[in-house]
RNA sequence: GGCUUCGUAGCUCAGUCGGUAGAGCAAAGGACUGAAAAUCCUUGUGUCGGCGGUUCGAUUCCGUCCGAAGCCA
């Protein structure tokens, strides 16, 4: 078995629950692909796997950094590959669940990042100029002109790759892409009970703790179910609408993951079974035999 | 009961001095190599409340009915 499982889809699908059960029938360890289960204090917010749901499965790439550090794809892939060959020496089955397709796909196909970059500031180059810039290092460059942070990194880092990135396409490692989903309706449903249940279960409680250390940072600023209580927070709006905003947020997440997963990468889409989970996790399992 | 105003896209509304209509929000689709739960792009056919009348032609004018709000009895 020298294979690795990875579950995606959107938010909300149940894809922690997935993994357990995979792992319990697989000799499993689980590696976290969650842009924000990386960090230390994100938890209820970001749907975090509790200790004791772990069931004593192994557990990596959770609680790596804290929300007052930066992170990035660079070093989730590093990690990522030290992490993986870790536990294939383990003889066990690496299963990787997240919903952040970007990490996913540089984990394990052959994305290649540049060690050194420029130290020039852009701050005073306006998007024509920066977007001038771009295009003639690769003219076939479909970054728009508007997307001014993408054309800034793109002449930062990538400033001496003049064709595009071949390896793109290309998968490193044996994989299963295992994605679960719902029906658009059914699934907006179920995101928005869990985001009342998030409520329910602490969340405010666990955003003000950061609030109220003054931590403003880049990650917390930018992640949901955070970004919108520290609106309330500070009065901007109230708790009623923080919470409706963070539905909304969540949604339109998970329409960008479908965006994702539907057209950067081939995935074996299973519905999920909400009366009854056992016949998701059943059907993912005899898939699963056939083609492990 | 009388008078007034309103009834247009899922929501809030604009508009057509009569030639079948458009913004914001919502929503949908898409891009994606260093903040990715990020960043960015694209997309607006709806019996213009119903029924009649005038007109070559009505969502626009007239009548009437229905519905909403307000004022007067």
């Amino acid at each position: 078995m020298d294979k690795i499982i990875v579950i995606v889809g959107p938010t909300g699908v149940g894809k922690t629950k997935l993994s357990i059960a995979l792992a319990k029938k697989l000799n499993g360890a689980i590696i976290n692909a969650d842009s924000r289960q990386i960090y230390k204090e994100l938890n209820i917010g970001t749907a975090k796997i509790t200790e004791t749901a772990k069931e004593n499965i192994p557990h990596y790439l959770f609680d790596l950094k804290s929300v007052m550090e930066d992170y990035s794809v660079f070093e989730y892939q590093q990690a990522g590959r030290q992490v993986i060959s870790r536990i294939f020496k383990q003889k066990k089955t690496p299963i990787i669940v997240g919903g952040t397709g970007l990490y996913i796909k540089a984990l394990l196909y052959d994305y290649q990042f540049k060690t050194e970059e420029s130290d020039i500031n852009f701050d005073d180059y306006n998007n024509e100029k920066l977007y001038k810039m771009v295009k003639e290092i690769n003219p076939a460059s479909n970054i728009h002109l508007h997307n001014r942070r993408r054309l800034i990194n793109f002449l930062r880092r990538n400033n001496k790759l003049k064709n595009d990135y071949q390896g793109n396409q290309k998968l490193l490692y044996p994989v299963i892409f295992i994605g679960l989903t719902l029906p658009r309706d059914i699934l907006y449903q179920e995101i928005n009970a869990r985001v009342d249940k998030m409520i329910k279960d602490g969340l405010i409680e666990e955003a003000k703790a950061l609030y109220n250390q003054n931590i403003n940072s880049k990650v917390v600023l930018n992640t949901i179910g955070y970004q919108e209580l520290y609106q309330y927070f500070t009065g901007r709006i109230t708790k009623e609408e923080a919470i409706a905003l963070i539905k909304q947020n969540s949604r339109r997440y998970a329409k960008r993951q479908y965006t994702w997963f539907n057209n950067q990468m081939t995935i074996n889409w299973f519905l999920v079974d909400l009366q009854n989970f056992n016949n998701t996790i059943t059907a993912v399992m005899t898939y699963l035999n056939y083609h492990l």
